[in-house]
DNA sequence: CGGCTTCTTGAAAAGTATCAAATATAGTGG
DNA sequence: CCACTATATTTGATACTTTTCAAGAAGCCG
């Protein structure tokens, strides 16, 4: 989030829920970090995968449209959480009704981040969690992150399907081998963001 | 497929391929039946996953739409493949380009598609397959599925993230246990389709 | 009938989950 | 400012599931 924030830019840390399922609003253009999208029923409750456990159901980063599903139900399919501090615009920008070679692209991008999202949950631990560090780290051009900025561990084990305790090991083993720069390390509650 | 075929659609059998990534064509409309998308690069090789195995990068049943992205790039970006019969038709059927709202609703259920295959990637095994059972079910309503009219289990074990080993036991132990008719069983070489 | 492909099944090996405890940090209230 | 609570992360030992590797069975085809 290098860009200056026009007055309508949006701007949410790590962590933070940007929209639930089932709420009325708009679509919104990432303009920067990543986004998970949860399945979930109409009381905010997570559902499907195990039960009582959240349904990691797709990702966003950098570029793609979140929530286009508004210009038709008026409601947000899924939540909507920011992997990593995010950036959004509203969408479309000026005119009222997106024309349809932008619609293509939208659908163009969300199917191949569908595929990017089932390429994660396939393949040993360590090399899911290496791919998905590199598709995160798409979505910070220009900064080498650290362990500081990745998604929480919780996230991470959502979208590869494995478990907090393997993500965590596979870590660091890769900090070990330096193939992760092993500066310094979040623990504890997230910074509350007022 | 109980439908009366009209003259531009298209039939497809278990198996075969309906077009490659890279190749021109336009886009259809799936109006019974289920298929596989892979992501594959130029030359029809598949890519990704794992070196040299097929990269499963998507679902299509009943109702989707395939190929849209040819509107926009004139092109797949996909292989698709049939997982059982399948019956198209060209898409959009009558104008030329489509209406904004129906590009809204493909792209809804494009991204409720990927939740779903995200999702079969999650959990043991038996329960993997009896998840994709069922949406392939749904692609086919009327018609009790025998163990005849499921993918095969490349197909199965491709989409789950499992082996054909781990596939091929859960669905013994499912036709065990009665959750599954246990009629016929196909194997060998599939039937050509002249 | 051979040749090919798909499916089935077994036993051992590998990888991951589970469970539990310890360590770190942020916020809260005295 | 310091306990104290709540949340995140790390790590270990064990149990479990799935993979791997291999062989055989079953169907289709020329």
């Amino acid at each position: 989030m290098d860009m200056k924030p026009g007055f309508e830019t949006r701007v949410i840390e790590s962590g933070q829920t940007i929209y639930f399922a089932g709420a009325p609003g708009n679509a919104w253009l990432l303009v920067g970090g990543s986004v998970r999208l949860d399945r979930c029923d109409m009381d905010g409750e997570m559902v499907g995968e195990m039960e009582g456990e959240s349904a990691f159901a797709g990702l966003a980063i950098k570029g793609d449209v979140l929530g286009a599903e508004t210009l038709l139900f008026g409601r947000y399919t899924f939540t909507a959480t920011a992997l990593t501090s995010c950036a959004l615009v509203p969408w479309p920008g000026g005119q009222q009704a997106p024309e349809a070679a932008s619609l293509l692209k939208v659908l163009a991008d969300a199917e191949r981040r569908g595929a990017d999202a089932i390429a994660l949950r396939y393949g040993e631990a360590a090399m899911r969690v290496r791919k998905l560090i590199q598709i995160i780290a798409a979505s910070h051009p220009g900064q080498t992150l650290s362990r500081l900025m990745l998604p929480a561990l919780n996230d991470m084990a959502d979208i590869t399907a494995l478990t907090i305790g393997t993500v965590s090991r596979t870590l660091s083993l890769m900090q070990a081998d330096g193939s992760l720069s092993s500066q310094e390390r979040r623990r504890g509650r997230p910074k509350a963001c007022k």
